[in-house]
RNA sequence: GGCACCAUACCCAAGUGGUUAAGGGACGGGUUUGCAAAACCCAUAUGCGGCGGUUCGAAUCCGCCUGGUGCCUCCA
């Protein structure tokens, strides 16, 4: 049986207890991009947000159907399509080629469907007919508009009313609120033949046609970013319940928060402020990036500063935190009962051993209301430090497995509900020098040549020369650490003032 | 003008009626170390934008005010 979860919903503004449509199963439509450029760390956190979902999900025993769609006929792909001199629909191919590889590089689990709306024609031209024929859409030289007047209930969703919004020009509408289904073509446009001539989908309707092909008239789940509720997602009700005939839409509507840019500014290509995707994981490992979106509840706005790279060196700092505490729990021997070791080993061990065996229902707790990751990462920490507290006793390493085996086992929690922790420790570290010294312009075999000469200076007790090598070291911003088992190093990472 | 939302320590950020207000970072002190680093310990918001109100009790509910954000021409 799956568990039961808690999540806020748009519609009602407040969170509700899920209830499924089908028992045991979760439908699931998130809007994906529109594919004319590459993805930025905006459309990422969309990205990892609800890749946690439905990790999460899943991994409470839910039959998850997830669908996340490429809008590939659009407006902007054609003037994009136009500036360069290509195919729009060449051009939308290209950058599905390349939102599937950062999904890929961001460890995304697959959708269960990608529907596209080139290959989604026929299903929206039918729901624009049956929305002509019930009387909802009117047409005007090859164009059909949705009309917002024939729907009582328009903008429950967003809160809005058709009278109080600020329009533009009215054209050939009715109403000014009235938006397009349909679009009669333009010379050079991709376009498809309908019962109202050739023409190409209007924005919102391939959302309502897919989703109604993959998941029914009525789903459970509908996603996406808060700027999505007005009006795209307002207009998607609108279609889909006056096309079918159907109530509601989808029950539940999540919506995650949106980055923000300090001082009011605004993220964009002609800023020169746009944080690829890409770019970012060429330099950081994904789960620097997945930790810096979840250590915030997904619905709150998240502060990005483009010109520090602050956050992505401290999100960092917090991974490799969790990592190294797991190695060393991971690196604990002994067999005898917990019981016994606890006992014997003092109040770290049995605090450490009493929050490792409530981890479980705690961050599971947490994570069932209302996808709370950031409470759920909290309590990663307080196992982190109790873990690293129990570690400095004498005997811990010895004899300590038995003790730390339920915090080891808290930990491999973040992987299916959160998608961290999913490597092995060396791995990540390896992953993170190869990544910084390359943004940095390192060379890995000066490093290591360094190292060399400071290990025979420590050998000899030639302290000067070696504390001299060290300050070298710390001049690329590396850090050099002499443990008992060895020398290792790492990269410095900023940190907030 | 309309709709929606946000304001918790030096920074980031959980907490939405009831024990000492999670967690991460910075700063300061300490244990440890050849010295460092890491790790750990201690200290750090009688306080949750301001003013009223409801309540036995409010960061948490209500009202007003101040400041900020998103949307209302297609942006996750």
């Amino acid at each position: 049986m799956p568990h039961p979860f808690r999540l806020y919903n748009t519609l009602t503004r407040q969170p509700e207890a899920f209830e499924p449509i089908e028992e045991g199963k979760v439908g699931l439509y998130v809007c994906g991009n529109t594919v004319y450029s590459d993805a930025h760390i905006g459309h990422g956190r969309a990205m990892i947000v609800f890749d946690m979902v439905v990790r999460h999900l899943k991994a409470r025993g839910w039959d998850v159907t997830f669908v996340r769609n490429f809008t590939d006929v659009d407006d902007k792909i054609i003037a994009a399509a136009a500036k360069q001199d290509v195919d729009p629909l060449a051009l939308s191919a290209k950058y599905i080629e390349r939102y599937r590889e950062d999904a890929a590089a961001l460890g995304l689990v697959e959708p269960t469907v990608e529907p596209k709306v080139s290959e989604t024609i026929d299903g929206i031209i039918a729901m624009v007919a049956a929305l002509v024929e019930r009387g909802h859409a009117y047409e005007n030289d090859g164009t059909v508009w949705f009309a917002v007047d024939s729907k009582d209930d328009y903008g429950k969703l967003s809160g809005q009313k058709v009278s109080e919004l600020r329009s533009a020009d009215v054209g050939s509408k009715r109403n000014p609120a009235d938006f397009a289904l349909w679009k009669a073509a333009k010379p050079g446009e991709p376009s498809w033949p309908s019962p109202w001539g050739e023409g190409r989908p209007g924005w919102h309707i391939e959302c309502s046609a897919m989703s109604k092909e993959h998941l029914g008239n009525t789903f459970d789940i509908h996603g996406g970013g808060l700027d999505l509720v007005f009006p795209h997602h307002e207009n998607e009700v609108a279609q889909s319940e006056c096309a079918t005939g159907q109530t509601p839409m989808a029950r539940y509507w999540m919506h995650n928060g949106l980055l923000t840019m300090p001082s009011g500014q605004k993220m964009g290509k002609s800023l020169g402020n746009v944080h690829l995707i890409r770019d970012l994981l060429a330099e950081y490992p994904h789960e620097a990036l997945r930790l810096y979106y979840l250590q915030s509840h997904y619905r709150s706005p998240l502060p990005w500063d483009p010109a520090t790279g602050v956050q992505m060196d401290e999100a960092l700092a917090m991974l490799a935190r969790l990592y190294e505490a797991r190695e060393v729990a991971e690196e604990m021997g002994g067999k005898e009962p917990a019981a016994d070791v606890v006992a014997s080993l003092g109040d770290d061990a049995r605090r450490l051993w009493e929050l490792g065996n409530e981890f479980e229902s705690r961050f599971l707790a947490a994570m069932d209301d209302d996808f709370n990751t950031a409470q759920a990462l909290g309590l990663a920490f307080e196992l982190a430090r109790a873990l690293n507290r129990f570690a400095n006793h004498k005997k811990a390493k010895k004899r300590g497995g038995p003790v730390v085996a339920p915090a080891l086992a808290g930990f491999k929690l973040l992987g299916p509900s959160l998608g961290l922790l999913d490597q092995a420790c060396d791995d990540f570290l390896e992953e993170v020098k190869v990544k910084r010294l390359g943004a940095m312009g390192v060379e890995r075999s000066d490093i290591e040549a360094l190292l060399a000469d400071r290990a025979t200076a420590r050998s000899t007790k030639d302290w000067a020369r070696a504390d001299a090598i060290r300050d070298e070291l710390e001049a690329k911003s590396i850090v050099v650490m002499d443990r008992t088992d060895g020398v290792q190093w790492k990269i410095r990472l900023a940190t907030a003032e």
